[in-house]
DNA sequence: TAGCTATGATAGTAATACTATTTTGTTGGA
DNA sequence: TCCAACAAAATAGTATTACTATCATAGCTA
């Protein structure tokens, strides 16, 4: 039971902070349950707004546009699974069984206690797979980088590339490393589901652990441990 | 000069083939610059048209939407480093040095002998890393992929998948190192671009040296080769 | 009680994503 | 040589999207 959980965003993200207000709060809410039911590209304002009995304009007073609307609910799990990181690795001092750990929140942050009622991890998970690469292949990355809208998954793969380099102090590609494994652990999770061709894993329903074990195998072989 | 060069791709990704007539040819080249300028979002068939001194109803009677436009072009690509994997490889039996040749031809395939006078490889390349994975982060891959759709990039992923099997006979995951050497390729040259904190490389223009060399350490620390 | 603010209600515009119809131009065959 | 077939252009039209603007109202707040 996480109280307090303050999760905390760039301003730029949004018009006003849909955290603050009921209706705030419910636009974050069926914004994710729609969006992951129809897909992005078909997502609107307007849809969103009659499945949650408001209006077009009112929703456009939290958020300037879908994209950036999609960009607030990535950050948010961003920050959400670096806070998780936080606290399953508090205690541990064994950078090794730090990675572990990371692996595994990385994978299982669906799974992981949801604290915060008008957000669905487990669905939220979902876009972030499907859909999260989209919020920075745009002709606005340079732009939107400046104004520091991608920091939290920035921040995040800096996290991971720490303990990356206390393992192995002369890793040449601590980075590359931290932020493939992200990658690859949506890639692989959303391969096993569409295109199981482009993987070895096998996914059913929400059982990743073979994603897992393959995210161990590969990061720690690159660290030279196994 | 690579004299009928005949990349075959999936009749279900057109309305009629493009390939064949003068005006197919050109909504091909037209398509790939004006993609890599204004983005896939903002372009639409109507801008095309008007920019190929054509209409839009024209360009319909090619693809049934830009949806297919951008699924044609990214087959059309992967068909293509398919070709230039296999002459690249023709008379090499050393599997180490054939996964080599690989690496290069995926980071260089802009760089390659450009053929075909309707499609400039090099902003094809761009468009690839940029767009390429928004063909199948889409509500309809599981439709597409029944109907054969991504077969191209799927029959790259598995012939480099038999080379590394070659390498390392026992190896566990041969098709996702395969598809993550292809998506760290893409995704590695545009975080050197565009999100830098997110990679140790460093790529400025088309000089993409420092991907290569990650790559190849990459796969082979994964096969046990370094 | 006056005033501020959040939301709702409504309207309107330009662009998008198409579909349909008619016209024009070209080519290849009888 | 003329006709048929067909590709492409020209034009028009529709529903939806992506907004922006205005006004009304309900609730709280000083």
């Amino acid at each position: 039971m996480a109280v307090g959980i303050q999760i905390t965003l760039n301003e730029r993200l949004y018009v006003r902070d849909p955290q603050e207000t009921l209706l705030g709060k419910r636009i974050i809410k069926h914004s994710i349950l729609l969006i992951d039911e129809i897909g992005f590209e078909a997502f609107t304002f307007k849809k969103l707004a009659q499945r949650m009995q408001s209006t077009e304009a009112s929703v456009y007073r939290y958020f300037e546009n879908k994209h950036m609307l999609l960009l607030f609910l990535v950050s948010w799990f961003w920050e959400w699974v670096n806070y998780l990181i936080d606290i399953n690795t508090k205690n541990i001092t064994d950078p090794k069984q730090k990675l572990t750990i990371i692996i595994s929140t990385m994978v299982f942050a669906s799974k992981e206690n949801p604290s915060i009622e008008y957000v669905n991890e487990s669905v939220l998970h979902r876009i972030i797979i499907a859909e999260g690469a989209k919020t920075y292949h745009t002709k606005l990355v340079d732009a939107e980088n400046k104004e520091g809208l991608f920091r939290n998954y920035k921040s995040l793969v800096e996290k991971v590339s720490r303990v990356i380099l206390t393992i192995k102090p002369d890793f040449q590609y601590p980075r590359a490393l931290a932020s493939n494994l992200f990658e690859m652990a949506n890639n692989h999770i959303y391969f096993g589901k569409h295109l199981p061709r482009l993987t070895d894993v096998s996914v059913d329903e929400e059982d990743y652990d073979e994603v897992e074990t393959m995210l161990e195998y590969f990061a720690f072989t690159m660290l030279g441990v196994n």
